[in-house]
DNA sequence: ACATAAAATGTAAGCGCTTACATTTATAAC
DNA sequence: GTTATAAATGTAAGCGCTTACATTTTATGT
């Protein structure tokens, strides 16, 4: 591999000005600019990107950290964000945290002796202290679905008690009154808040919230499943089951269908995400939209604006969910 | 952030010393070990990888090329890789084709430009001769679902033909002789593949491949919708509908469903892939499973083992499909 | 105790770039 | 044609490590 060395000797200049026209920062005439890009393409020259970030102190490298790399959730937000760094010859370092405290740490000791210019982080398990104390050190990052008030103006999320609002209040406009809820777990923020909109519409149509038809998951398909047979097997009845995720709602769709209960006539389902698959479910699952993919080009703005200091479109840092109406919930249910 | 220098001189030993404790390489005192261990903890010393890097020329990091990185077929390769490399302390840089020839080679330079010590590649658009004139290169690299006989041993890839045949085997063993089938885009091998396994399958049950029933689509969910279209407003009919991925398959059974066609009973649908939602969509599918995580892992072994020098179970290139059954396909249809 | 080999440590030259600063060359103003 | 000023180019010192080679220390055998 040819180096910056051989092409200025080739074009007859210094290494400077061939590091010049690289960068083309700084004043090269256009006859030498010429010599040298000919040089370059003889030689087929490529920059040593290593080279180049250890020099000018900047590896051009983002990491992401996001809980699973499978998984309908995380795929939009990494191709969000790919796209936009790609754009700007930025390239993405990625791990998995497995929404464990241990791994998340490490993730982000990784990235960071990686000499990450930026990350962006979806993290879950570690703690708001751990987060603060970064955001001192020297690597700026920026957090997707997480609120830390004292970070406020890097933390990209959603509105979570709105959409959990959204959803309930839809139902509950289809004629339910007797609403099962299977939450998130909930030390987790985002479920909290989910399940704090789930209650607001409630109250606004004069019902009180049971205990007894709440159920706490995890977000995982099993646990929509666990948790339907539990609220199945409990002496309330119900007529709608709004989950805080799809993935617990299609465990709860599937175990529900094995209990033989026809959907939706005998049980409304609600979902929250709007996960691709959720229309090919059956019934075709009325959910929250959760704008992964915008939020996650979002968070790539940030980046660039924040760390490259690149021109971008107004930083947005607050997402509104919306409605989607699809089949899984029946009107006036008796 | 403090740097060999300032260990050294805390540690009271020389630059080289602390870079072998690093490394644990060579010949170390005990001692001395001890003496510089306490030295970088004290300074919460970490090393800079792109120096690092640079010295030693060897990025620790390895390239991973997918068409796209949302979707259900790539999360599972992805997370796969990433697992199997950190555990080794190598990152990997992704970056997405989209199945598009003029972007997957720029996704290949800007990988190889990137320094990466090996790459894994899933590529679609790009040509064979480009490959191998990829592989005279410096750069290794590995292909995944892809056979270019000439790049027979860095090919890993599913047997295709085979899982043609189980799932037409399948379908005809549950009695139906007038079978559709919508294929992928035939200037692919996998796509040419699986319909020839499929052919072999027919050929065995003496039945005739029939033109009209085939549609050729390009693995994505409306060429699914469009191919049962074109399939149902044919003179021909069928019994059952194979199509050569699970989204074409979601595809064509949502339309079916449009057209008030009656799923499994008025028509037996088979997918492949074996994609995690295949067993959401009503009626669950029946399809080929894909081993795709396992994939991902092994062209990660190979990687390891190829460019590392590290040891790792023993490779393997051909993987087998396998077939899952589920509802979607029912028998003794009239 | 001495020679010899082995182990431990140090020295210094890079790796391929960027960039502050110095120098040369072109341009403009008179 | 000078001189002042700006533009173009060159020089060389790093960036933070690794590593070949040189040197010193320690262990071993007699």
């Amino acid at each position: 591999m040819a180096t910056i060395y051989e092409v200025s000797k080739l074009a007859g200049v210094s290494l400077a000005t061939v590091s010049r026209v690289m960068n083309n920062n700084a004043n090269v005439s256009d006859a030498t600019r010429e010599k040298v890009t000919r040089a370059m393409t003889e030689l087929g020259y490529r920059p040593n990107s290593i080279a180049q970030s250890l020099a000018s102190n900047c590896s051009n490298s983002v990491g992401l950290l996001v809980s699973e790399l499978h998984g309908p959730f995380y795929g939009p937000m990494m191709s969000g964000i790919e796209t936009a760094f790609r754009k700007q010859g930025k390239h993405v370092i990625i791990a998995a945290g497995h929404s464990n405290e241990e791994r998340e740490q490490q993730a982000i000791e990784f990235l960071i002796s990686r000499n990450c210019d930026g990350l962006i982080l979806h993290v879950e398990a570690i703690s708001d202290d751990y987060l603060i104390a970064l955001s001192k050190g020297k690597t700026p990052f920026v957090l997707i679905n997480r609120y830390i008030a004292e970070l406020s103006s890097r933390c990209i999320i959603l509105d979570n008690v709105k959409g959990g609002y959204l959803a309930a209040k839809h139902v509950l406009e289809q004629g339910h009154t007797d609403i099962a809820y299977i939450s998130g777990p909930l030390w987790k923020k985002d479920a909290q808040d989910r399940l704090t909109g789930h209650k607001q519409a409630l109250a606004e149509y004069n019902l009180s919230f049971n205990e007894q038809l709440l159920y706490q998951g995890d977000f995982m398909e099993d646990s929509g499943a666990a948790g339907f047979k539990h609220l199945h097997n409990s002496e309330t009845t119900f007529t709608a089951l709004i989950c805080a995720n799809d993935e617990m709602a299609t465990g709860a769709m599937a175990t529900a269908r094995e209990c033989k209960l026809k959907l939706p006539e005998q049980l409304s389902i609600m979902g929250y995400d709007n996960v691709f698959f959720t229309r090919h479910v059956y019934p075709p699952l009325s959910t929250i939209n959760y704008p992964i993919n915008e939020m996650g080009r979002m968070a790539a703005d940030w980046v660039l604006s924040n760390v490259y200091q690149k021109n971008t479109p107004p930083l947005q840092t607050l997402f509104e969910p919306e409605l989607i109406i699809r089949q899984s919930v029946l009107a006036n249910p008796q």
